[in-house]
DNA sequence: CCATTACGATACAGTGATGTATCCAAACTC
DNA sequence: GAGTTTGGATACATCACTGTATCGTAATGG
C-alpha cells in the first residue's frame, strides 16, 4: 500500500514542499537523461533526498512524471487564459493600428514566453513535451491526455491570435482552427532548431518573429477598411 | 576489441543477413519500448539471436541505433531524389493543368509514402524519428546529424514541391525554403495525431490532403496566365 | 576431405536499480 | 511535556541487464 497520493486528504505543507523539490529535480533529470533513462535514485539525489522520501510520496517514476506534467500543463493553461483576457485592453490602448510585423511579434513573444514559463529555459520544456509525446504514442492510456492538452492549448489560443490579427486590420483566409496550429508548427520548428543548436542558429527563436510575419501575411487578407 | 564494424573489410553475406535481421528487430523493439527502454537482450530475442551475435556485430545498442538510422535515412534520401527526377515527366504527360487540390494530393501522397517506406507503418518511423530528435537534443554530437537530415530532406523536396505547384499554375508568395517546412509541419501534425489515435482521428492522415490544399492555396498565388 | 576461419551460442561475473520493511526523528495533539 | 502521528532515512533482498571470455559448429578453401 502506498501513502503516495491520496487525493482525499490534503497534503501537509511539509509534504507539499518535498513534492515540489522532487518535481523540480525530476524536471532537470528528465530533461538531461530522459524519462526512461532517469533513475529514481538520481532524482532523489538532485533533490537532496533518499529514495525513502520518493516512495513515500509517489508510487513510481511514471506517476511522478505524470504529476509533473499536470503541474506544467496547469501553468500553461493558466497562462493562455490570462493572455486571453489581458490582450484586449492591451490592443485597445495601443493608439494606432498594428502592422502585421508587430502582430507577428506579439504572437512570437507569446509563444516564447510560454516555453520559458518553467525554468526560464525554452528548450527544457520542449524536451519534456517531446518525451510525453513519445510516451503517449506508445501508451494508449496516455494518448488522450496529450491530445487534449494540445487541443485545448490551440483552442484557447485561437481567439487571442484572432484578436491580434484583427488589431492589425487583417483576418484569416482559412479556418482559424487550421491556421493556429500552422503558426504553432513554425514555433515548434524554431524550438527544435534552438534545442539542437544549443543557443543560436538559423531558424532559431531569433528568426521566429520574421518567419511568423511572412506566414501571417500569407494566411490573412486585409479587412476592407470601410465601404 | 570489437569485430563489430570494420569498414575496410566488406561483410560476408551471412553477416549482412544477421545485421539486417537485427536491424528489423531493433526497429520494432525501439518503437515499442524506446531506445533507452529497449534491452539488447530483447532485440536479440526478437531477431532469434543471442547476445553473442549482437556483440559480434555491434559495439553497443547506441551504435546499432545509429546504423539503423543511417539505413532509414538513406532510404528516404533515395526516395526524395527518385521523386525529383520522376515528377517532371509525370506532370508533363498529364494533359490538362492540375487543380490546386490535385497538387495538394500529390504532395500529401508523397509525404505519406515517405513515412511508410519502412514497415509500411507510418507511425513507426515517426516514433523513431522523434526518438532521434530527443537523443540529438541531449547529445551535441548527434545534433548536426539530425539537423542535416532534416535540412537535406527539405532542400531536396523543395524543387519537387515547386514543380508540382507550378503544374497547378501557381507559385509560392514566400521563400520556398520557408514554405516547404510549413507544409511539412502540417504533415508532422497529421502524423502525430495518427500515432496518438491508433488509426483514424480528426486531423489524421486522411484529412492531410484537404488541409494541405487550404494551406497551399494560401501560400501561393496564380501565375499570370499570359499577358 | 581435412584444416582453418568466421560467426554465433553459452556461461559467468559484475553492476546498478528497484521496491519494501523497518527504524528514527521531528512535529503536532492534548 | 508525554503520547502519537507523520515523513523521511536506512538496510536489505532481488533482479534485469551488461559485457566478456570461451566454446562449438557451420561455412570455406585448398
Amino acid at each position: 500500500m502506498s501513502a503516495a497520493a491520496d487525493p482525499t486528504i490534503p497534503p501537509s505543507a511539509r509534504r507539499q514542499a518535498t513534492r515540489e523539490r522532487l518535481f523540480d529535480a525530476a524536471m532537470a533529470v528528465f530533461v538531461e537523461d530522459g524519462v526512461q533513462g532517469a533513475s529514481v535514485e538520481a532524482i532523489c539525489a538532485r533533490a537532496d533526498f533518499t529514495r525513502g522520501a520518493f516512495y513515500s510520496n509517489f508510487d513510481s517514476k511514471e506517476q511522478l512524471f505524470q504529476a509533473l506534467l499536470e503541474r506544467e500543463f496547469m501553468r500553461r493553461a493558466r497562462y493562455v487564459q490570462s493572455q486571453a483576457v489581458a490582450i484586449e485592453p492591451r490592443l485597445r490602448e495601443h493608439g494606432r493600428q498594428f502592422t502585421p510585423e508587430e502582430a507577428a511579434g506579439l504572437i512570437a513573444d507569446f509563444f516564447i514566453f510560454e516555453a520559458t514559463l518553467t525554468d526560464n529555459d525554452a528548450t527544457a520544456w520542449f524536451v519534456l513535451e517531446t518525451e510525453f509525446l513519445l510516451l503517449a504514442m506508445r501508451d494508449p492510456a496516455l494518448a488522450p491526455d496529450y491530445h487534449q492538452f494540445m487541443e485545448g492549448f490551440y483552442t484557447d489560443l485561437a481567439p487571442v491570435v484572432e484578436q491580434v490579427v484583427a488589431a492589425a486590420g487583417r483576418r484569416f483566409t482559412l479556418p482559424v482552427e487550421l491556421a493556429v496550429p500552422i503558426l504553432g508548427g513554425l514555433y515548434h520548428r524554431a524550438l527544435r532548431n534552438t534545442a539542437l543548436a544549443g543557443t543560436e542558429a538559423p531558424g532559431g527563436l531569433g528568426d521566429l518573429g520574421a518567419d511568423l510575419a511572412s506566414l501571417l501575411f500569407a494566411l490573412t487578407d486585409e479587412i476592407a477598411p470601410r465601404g
